[in-house]
RNA sequence: UGGGGCAUGGUGCAACGGCAGCACACCAGACUUUGGAUCUGUGGAUCUUGGUUCGAAUCCAGGUGCCCCAGCCA
């Protein structure tokens, strides 16, 4: 067993585990990754699993998947599947581990006779609303429950008759028997139990008593030997119960360690609010492209590799962040840039006719398919008299610095031709330019101008004749607010959607080979961004997601000047 | 006089008593058959006050600010 991290960065978990280590305080490092099966995962999710996964694995250690199943009426098994393929696409890996807390129902019942029979447990009549009550405020102290000062033998009788299933849903509750004037509110009494007839999606029928959080986690921790217990911040008040519950039952006691949850500029990380825009048809569902879901982000186009690569850079500490999503397309960049094929594709197309271009002739013109890797080889790109390009790479009056086409003006055609053009046709009610007409020059076939001029603006085209139809997708940030958790009084997240977060593309013409793209794949669109392809497109109806648009640095001219 | 936690460029993370560094963002330039990529460069930070020390982001004391906790959710 290394002392040290032998994968990725150091940070204060990694460092708290080392010096557990060399303490002997543990010899061996086992961690968890504990979802509740009451949704779909996100990137905040992504950077628990990093945290669990990678930091087992720095210390050649393990970890289990967990989860956390004691609320049926919120859970259910079409989570726990889907939560089992998220996690395998971000490329981790639990082995047999597949733990449930309910598979420790059992052994919990157990416990919490244990914690009876040594009077450190009651059964409280008291409901929902005057326990609250008697709880106390955050200033004030609570005062114990009238039935806390109850018989062993009458404490037991009742839970048996609890989990025989004698009384109704929230009729009585067993609790823990601590300190009604703790500062902590967590230690005033805590449930342990409570009452509900629902069917447990594993467990079936069998209980309609249910432990609580604070009564299952830890002890599942010790019983699976987890060493080091990663959670959220939001758990720092539940440790001391945590910690309670182990020193009493006098069982393995793992170390709970907390860090800052993940949070991202113009995105909201929250499972109930995420819920709200699915069920109230926002999006079109946990997998819309714009969720930060990780199955929205895969469907984006977003890869494993540079979702993980996110988590690594972000870091991990107990400071609350709100982390730039430009980060998070930086990464997204950078492993795309890598590994994407680049191919031709016009968005918005308007078409260009070569007047001096032989009528009926095509000729095959080599494309580069990824200048970042040269082994991704080489294809074949039909041309011809009429093409397509793009409405924005031609200005009736180009600005100055425009590069691209406008009369009188010539432009390279990507692995093509320069040409001129000579004219161009309007439609004069809706001021749409329909038709362009260039020259090409001959000379200068696949972009080279053997007189050495120079040529500043290159552009991607297609071939009329040979364009394939495409939908093309493309997406914004869903919320308008850096912050959507900070919003105004009377306000809600749902004030701040952004109402241009899908444009759907219906007309595009894309390069003949993309015909036959397989969904999932990644590709770029010169000068564009890059695209894959969603999930249910066809070859009868391709369908392309933009993952992430290139930077546009004539975008960022253009911007600055309309301020 | 509730309890717990956190303060380093715009954002995030380092520096663990010895020249405050890295990434993203931003700005400027070079290069370019993707206005992509790549390369170079500029600017910008230790919450505050006092103390210890030759020396403090780091140690000590006080202050200020922000976050979390009053589910029979996790």
């Amino acid at each position: 067993m290394t002392e040290s991290p032998t994968f990725g960065a150091t940070n204060f978990i990694r460092e708290a585990i080392a010096e557990d280590l060399a303490a002997g305080r543990f010899n061996r490092v086992q961690t968890r990754f504990p979802p509740e099966p009451n949704g779909y995962l996100h990137i905040g999710h992504a950077k628990a699993i990093v945290i669990d996964f990678g930091t087992a694995e720095a210390f050649n250690g393990i970890c289990s998947l967990r989860y956390d199943d004691t609320n049926p009426v919120k859970e259910d098994v079409e989570f726990v599947d889907a939560i089992k393929e998220d996690i395998h696409w971000l490329g981790f890996d639990w082995q047999d581990r597949e733990f449930y807390a309910s598979d420790y129902f059992d052994r919990l019942y157990a416990f919490a006779l244990q914690m009876i029979r040594m009077g450190k447990a009651y059964v409280d009549d008291l409901s929902a609303d005057e326990i609250r009550e008697y709880r106390g405020t955050l200033t004030e102290p609570g005062k114990e429950s009238p039935y806390r000062s109850r018989g062993v033998a009458e404490n037991l009788d009742l839970f048996e008759r609890m989990r025989a299933g004698e009384f109704p849903d929230g009729a009585r509750t067993l609790r823990a028997k601590i300190d009604m004037t703790s500062g902590n509110i967590n230690l005033r009494d805590p449930v342990m139990y409570r009452i509900l007839h629902a069917r447990h999606h594993r467990t079936g029928d069998r209980w309609c008593i249910y432990p609580m959080y604070d009564f299952a986690h830890g002890q599942s921790d010790s019983i699976e030997g987890v060493t080091h217990s990663l959670c959220d911040l939001a758990y720092e008040d539940h440790r001391p119960l945590y910690d309670w519950f182990l020193d009493q039952l006098g069982i393995f006691h793992p170390r709970q360690i907390e860090f800052a949850r993940l949070n991202l500029t113009y995105t909201i990380l929250s499972k109930r609010y995420l819920k709200q825009m699915v069920d109230s048809g926002l999006v079109s569902g946990w997998d819309d492209p714009r969720m930060p879901t990780l199955r929205g982000m895969r469907r984006r186009g977003y890869t494993a590799r540079a979702v993980r690569n996110f988590i690594e850079t972000v870091g991990v500490a107990k400071k609350e962040n709100l982390i730039e999503i430009s980060l998070l397309e930086h990464l997204v960049r950078e492993d795309l840039n890598k590994v994407a094929l680049r191919v031709l594709g016009v968005l918005d197309p308007v078409k260009v006719i070569l007047d001096n271009y032989p009528e009926g002739k095509v000729e095959v013109l080599e494309a580069i398919n990824n200048p970042e890797d040269p082994s991704a080889g080489t294809r074949d790109l039909p041309f011809a008299r009429e093409l397509y390009i793009d409405q924005d790479d031609f200005r009736e009056e180009p600005p100055p610095k425009y590069f691209r086409l406008a009369p009188g003006r010539e432009v390279r055609l990507r692995y093509g031709y320069i040409i001129q053009c000579q004219s161009f046709v309007k439609d004069e009610r809706t001021g749409r330019v329909t038709e362009i007409h260039c020259t090409y020059d001959p000379e200068t076939r696949g972009g080279y101008a053997p007189d050495g001029r120079k040529v500043q603006g290159t552009i991607h085209w297609v071939s009329a004749a040979h364009a394939i139809d495409a939908e093309v997708r493309l997406y914004d940030r869903l919320f308008t607010l850096e912050d959507p958790r900070e919003v105004n009084e009377g306000k809600t997240f749902l004030d701040y959607l952004n109402p241009d977060s899908l444009k759907v593309l219906p007309n595009c013409k894309l390069e003949p080979g993309l015909r036959d793209a397989a969904p999932g794949g990644h590709y770029q669109f010169e000068r564009k961004g890059f695209f894959a392809v969603d999930w249910e497109s066809t070859p009868e109806h391709p369908i392309f997601n933009q993952t992430v648009p290139l930077r546009d640095s004539w975008a960022k001219i253009e911007g600055a000047k309309n301020k």
